[in-house]
DNA sequence: GATGAATGAGAGTTCATTCAT
DNA sequence: TATGAATGAACTCTCATTCAT
């Protein structure tokens, strides 16, 4: 019965994601989960102890999910820069094909349901792209006088804003623009810039 | 006759901004709500029709609140950067000190209550910002390779998250470090730069 | 102040017998009625009690205002069956022009809020128009060989239905259909009918 | 999984007609109802979407059951006269026994819940009667000097008044004054009466 | 007396969770 | 395991009544 469990775990996460983006978290009813998974509700609370757990199992996986994909790809490229690029883009283009994951993560993540333990591995997950940054700056590719961690947040809430501008359709990217807000990004970092 | 009491709708709002930094929107109900504001449920129900307009009222009430503080003090600086910094610091420091109702409007932002109009509100509201950037490019002082709106979005997510790191602990900013972020931020920006 | 006050007490009943017709007794708030009869809802408190306090007087005088009405203009008849016309068409075309009251009284007749007391006293309104069918047997006007309350129901029950149904435009009444069904009664309670 | 249960809407059914005997239908609550039908309150809303639902459709079932008692048994009599005698006692009878239901159907009837549809379906309900009448004319059983709908209505509100009045003590009916109710009724109607 | 804001018990309804099948 | 009917606490909102002005 293996298969079939994981196939309904994997409709309940759908459901929970779809309905959420439609009514927020708020709105979320177990009864229309169920409905939209095609399950009873009886049967969501065999896989999922509460809604709490059922919502908390669903940030960790798409947390993670969503750090995966960053990286994708990056290890292909042929210089630091190029690597960066990777990274943007990468992050840039998640929070635009996943956008409904991309909000539920952001309003969890600032809502009182988030555990310490939660918040720790949110951190946790960024690691890699700090660690890129640190190597940058490592090799003399990356200015010395800004702290990783500063450019690190500068990269990130860039992105973000342009997404979710674009999402909503005040601010239109395209491929050269999205390359365009990388190199305004870049210029900003880079080693003698 | 006892007379209305613009007091009590203060409370109220009070009452909803403290319960929701706490609970938060899904959290929130007319029982926790009239106590904190000392008040019976029924009394709410005088000032505000029902839960989701005082929800609403708030949202717009927080949000013009916000934007006049943005600009406050910048026509006292003596150049345009000044201007600049004095806005990116009325922000920066605002969505610290106000954290609570920076997540809240974020929050309902992203959420399915938020109405078409109060979408072009928010957008409006952003105009007297996106003015001096345009104002900056027609006096030489920024960069013309950019547009405007980028160069917005980039303050802005750069501000957002300093602000949301440093409020959960991850990222401590002092006024140097605030300061430092300007800089940082103008660098990319300024003209020949 | 006994003008004022006695002209508040009109409106508080017309405005309650409207909104009932409206909205029925459980539609009945005190808000709407004092908005309806131009008045604070305090101010209907100072003339009565409560709300059931109200409904029970509104009872009390509407049924005494149509008992009134149903015994007028019968003493200037020329003999007994022009009078109990006279009485019959006072009583249809009351149930016609005040059919709120009317639907009221008998919604209130029948609900648990009437008292013994109440109940008593509509039963001694009938009365007059029992007296007269007694005086018509004593006279050998009327039949003996049915006693009259079972008359007075027959006469009473036709009444009702008839205004009932032309109210709701199953059953059109003119002036002619109303003396024919006169008629049909009359032929069956007189005397070598 | 638990069956749903028709067993449960017919408590739910007979603790409303219960308590709206007792406390109106104003006064019937969803708790006491749920209560009485020693259910929770929940569960109700399983099998009614809301009270609006379930008063309208008690209605129409209460309607529709009180439809056919009225024809009952009335094909195994010899003749017209008969039939007609049945269809009296039945109407009599049911409004004798099924008192509560009745005064809930009139209740309603007068009501400003009642849709335009259920207002028609009482009219056709009646059709049968209207047609047993019809049928009486055509046989020469009943005058021709009167038309159906008169005839119908004096005898529906014959009924109405003697059953209303025998339930609250004031006119007490045996079967002897019940088959004399009849015989009056017919001595109005019947052909050379 | 007149006003209508204030009150809070209680209304209808929802929904996370349980449980009989 | 899977189901969805059943539960009842908790929700939003109403309204008869009170009370400060």
């Amino acid at each position: 019965m293996r298969i079939r469990d994981e196939d309904k775990i994997k409709r309940i996460y759908k459901a929970a994601i779809c309905l959420i983006s439609e009514v927020g978290i708020a709105g979320l009813t177990m009864a229309k989960l169920a409905k939209e998974a095609k399950l009873a509700t009886g049967t969501v609370y065999i896989y999922f102890k509460s809604k709490e757990v059922l919502i908390n199992k669903l940030f960790t996986k798409l947390q993670q999910e969503a750090a995966e994909r960053f990286m994708q790809g990056m290890e292909k490229q042929s210089n630091f820069k190029q690597q960066l690029c990777r990274v943007f883009l990468n992050y840039l283009n998640h929070r635009i094909k996943y956008h409904d994951e991309s909000v539920f993560l952001e309003q969890y993540y600032r809502s009182p349901y988030i555990t310490k333990d939660q918040l720790q591995l949110t951190q946790a997950l960024k690691q890699p792209v700090l660690d890129l940054f640190h190597q940058g700056q490592d090799n003399d590719e990356l200015r010395c006088d800004m702290d990783v961690h500063m450019m690190f947040l500068m990269f990130l809430g860039f992105i973000r804003e342009l997404a979710g501008e674009h999402v909503l359709g005040f601010y239109v990217l395209d491929e050269k623009k999205k390359l365009e807000a990388f190199e305004r990004s870049w210029e900003l970092i880079e080693k003698g810039g």
